[in-house]
Parts: structure tokens; sequence; C-alpha cells
DNA sequence: CCAAAAGTGTTCAACATACACCCATGA
DNA sequence: TCATGGGTGTATGTTGAACACTTTTGG
């Protein structure tokens, strides 16, 4: 009964993360140089430890980067090419996250080799690590067309144009900003606070937050703004 | 250098067909008794093999049950909890297709115990295989919403009520058959028939085929048919 | 001739899009 | 006072949703 699993050829499972932040102007992932590689740039990434579900063990991988837990994380895609690692045979699992880029900073230069990169100025990547974040990119734009992705990706208090252009960034476009305003406003998931942000613009805009029971409980009905040829697959 | 890589654990890794099919009434999945637990349904599995990719060892794996190669084929998740499999751990990246039931139903009996059942009246499932199948109908759906996937799990030649039955019974509603009409042949996919089907109704309804080169091309735009509380993840 | 399914058009409401002006404020 | 970005409303076209009658033909 045993038998028919000790055949089988183990491999190694890796995990890789595709880490999107956004500074205010465009929508950045995060590399590190590490490992066999230091020369290249490559995604952040570990191995499945024994105890370990996939998920759990990219939130590891996640944290030991930027000391950051609770952020949004999602399978992407499982990569298993024969070829894709040439040392060892290696099937990795890409996970993609949104983390605001402002919680840890200072944190992340401390322990690896990081560097924020805009996604229209990657350098080479490792492996097949350039097809997971282009992948990412697809997966994002798609996803963040029907749900409200983007908050993650913002500090806990925004602004109306903030949030504008970060959907200019993920969707490399310019939105109306009366059409953005109102459609976001529609979905009832934004507090307006008495607060203004200072600094920016003169007159200043009304930061808003998250209604977090709402955004739970609401996947449905969201923005539409993205010209639909973006929306092939 | 390899060192990093000679202290890893590796693991096993087996592929899963969530296999869906459609007999003009129903949707079904193609479920398998099969190795180590001869009594209890499963999703048809097997092995990555060292020369494979994922996808073309889940390709293998489906046209040994069904003999059927060339189908609609796509992966749906890895799961990796530690206790999934009970006797050794194993990573299963699962996939999904969508076949065309009448290309074989004499084959599949030959070598497995096969069977298509109900998706609303699933025995109870191997693992954690129920849990891939609830994911695959999701995934079904969703994506179904807005690319044109119908037309995989019909024959070459179908109608306007069989594929209105169909998404019928994906989305377990009735759309309404004059809007339902208008919308798939605005899409200008469908190439109308001189032929009639014969037999079912008494007036017979026209057949239909793909327009192959436009299916391949415009993945955009499609049927928003879907009850908008059905798109939440 | 009648039962059963096929086929087709119109109206209404909701929503996406396009577009332009006034407001508040720091310099 | 003026330059800069913030904020708002309206008109138009498109699209989804609801809805009912006529056509065909095998029995």
């Amino acid at each position: 009964m045993l038998d028919q699993y000790k055949e089988q050829q183990p491999y190694l499972l890796a995990l890789d993360s595709i880490i999107f932040g956004f500074d205010g102007e465009s929508l950045k992932v995060l590399l590190v140089k590490r490992g066999v590689e230091e020369k290249t740039w490559s995604l952040m990434g570990g191995w499945l430890q024994p105890n370990e579900g996939l998920e759990q063990a990219a939130a590891r991988i996640l944290f030991d980067l930027t000391g950051l837990s609770n952020v949004y994380l999602e399978q992407l895609y499982a990569f298993g090419d024969p070829q894709r690692d040439p040392i060892v045979r290696t099937i990795s699992v890409a996970y993609f996250s949104l983390v605001k880029i402002a919680d840890y900073e200072t944190k992340i230069s401390e322990a690896f080799q990081a560097r924020w990169f805009s996604i229209y100025d990657l350098p080479p990547l490792l492996f097949d690590h350039g097809d997971m974040v282009d992948l990412a990119i697809k997966r994002l734009r798609y996803k963040a067309a029907q749900h409200p992705l983007g908050f993650e990706l913002l500090p806990e208090k925004f602004t109306i144009p903030q949030l504008k252009k970060l959907y200019d960034a993920v969707y490399n476009t310019e939105f109306d900003k009366r059409n953005f305003s109102r459609k976001i406003l529609s979905t009832n998931l934004l507090i307006k606070l008495d607060e203004k942000q200072k600094g920016f613009s003169k007159r200043g805009a009304y930061f808003y937050q998250v209604d977090s029971s709402k955004y739970r409980e609401i996947n449905n009905s969201f923005l539409n703004f993205i010209p639909t040829s973006e929306l092939a697959f």
C-alpha cells in the first residue's frame, strides 16, 4: 500500500513571492539579491518546511523579509517546468502579496539586499521569476477590476486622489477623477474622516478609511474601470 | 553552493484533475475509485514524473483516463496542507478540465472505475478532493462569466438551447432565452449552420459552431450573465 | 389540430463615459 | 492674487433585465 508512494520521485518545493507596493507614484515590486546567484535580482523565496502549509510558508518567508504579517497574500500559480531551476529540479509555488510600503520601509534593507523596482523598469530576473512577475501583474489587474484590492497597498488613511493614482498606476492609464470618485464612493466602502491631508496640495484632500466590516463582507460588484481589452487573459 | 539545496526536504508531488462534462442536463464531474482507498471516490490523479512539466503531467493523466488530448486544461490551485494526505506528505497541484462527454464515453470505463456525478450530488471524496471540486466550480463560474468557455463542454455542433441549458446548469439558474440568445450572438463567435437538430423538438433548432479563429482571438468582453452575488470569490 | 419547443423585439432602468467649472489655500 | 490640486453635476449612449407572442412541425 505504501509501495506506490515509495516508488515515486520527490521534488524540492520552493515558494516565491511577488511583493507589490505603491509609493504614491508607481506600482513597485520588491526584489532581492540572494543565495545561489548573488549577482542577479530575484523574487524573495524560500523552501517549504515539513510542518508548514503552502500559504503558511509563504507568509513566513514574507515575514522574514519584511517583518510584516497579516498582509494580503494570494496563491498565484505553481511553476514546475523541469528546467526552471538549472541546478536541481524544483517546483515553485508563487504567491503575490500587497503591502503598505510605509509600514516597514526601514526594516527591509537590514537583513537582505532588497529594493523596490517599478513594474515598468525591472532588471533581468533569476530563473522564471520574470514570468512570475508578469503573471502577477495580470492577476492583480484582473482581480482589482472586480474586487476592492487597492486599499491593501495604501496606508490606513488615504485620500481619493491617492487611490486614483494607485489605480492609474496599476492599469497604466489615467482615469477620470469625477467618475472615479463617484464610483468608489458609491460602493459605500469608504468612511470620510474629518481630517485633511496637509502639505501635498494647498487645499488639502480629505482622508478616508476603509469600512472594514463592509470590506470583508462585500466582495461583489466592484470597479469596472479597466479598458475591456485589458481583461483578456 | 549545492549545499543549500541538499539540506532541503523534498516532497511528493501529485496532480489531481477536476474533469467537467455536460450531458445536456446537468454539469458533471468525473470521479474514479483508485489506489490506496478503493472504497472512496476520488479525483483522477497521478504523480509528477521527472521529465515532465506540471501541465504536461496533468495532460498525460487526463489522457490515461479518458483517451483525450487537446482538451481545455487549466491549473486550479496547489494544495499543500501538511495533513492532506495522511500517509505521506504530498503536495497536489489541481487542474481542471472541460471535456465533451460524447467524445469518449465508451473508453473510460475500460481501464478505470469511473463515473460521472452531478455537481449537486457528489459522494464523499478522498482527502481534500471535495475542496478541490468546490474551488473548481467557483473558478468555472467565475471564468465562464467573462470568457467563452462553454463551448469546450459541448460537441462541435450545438444549438442555442443546448448552450443555454449548459449555462443554466453551470450557474444553477435559468437565464432568459431571449436575452441569452441575443447576447451570445452579439459576440459573433457563433456560425449558424444550415442544419437543424432532429428528434429532440418538433420544430428543430439550428446548429451552430464556434468560429475558431475568433474564439482564440477574442477572450475579451464576454458574458455578464451571472447574478452579481455569484461573482464573489 | 394541437402540444412543445424555437425564435424574435421593445421598453425601461442602471450604469459607463465624456466633459467643465468653481473651491480652498499656501506661496 | 494666482497657481495648484480638490471637489462636484449633467447629458448621452450603451447595456442588462424584464417581458409575450408567433412560428414550426411531429404526433
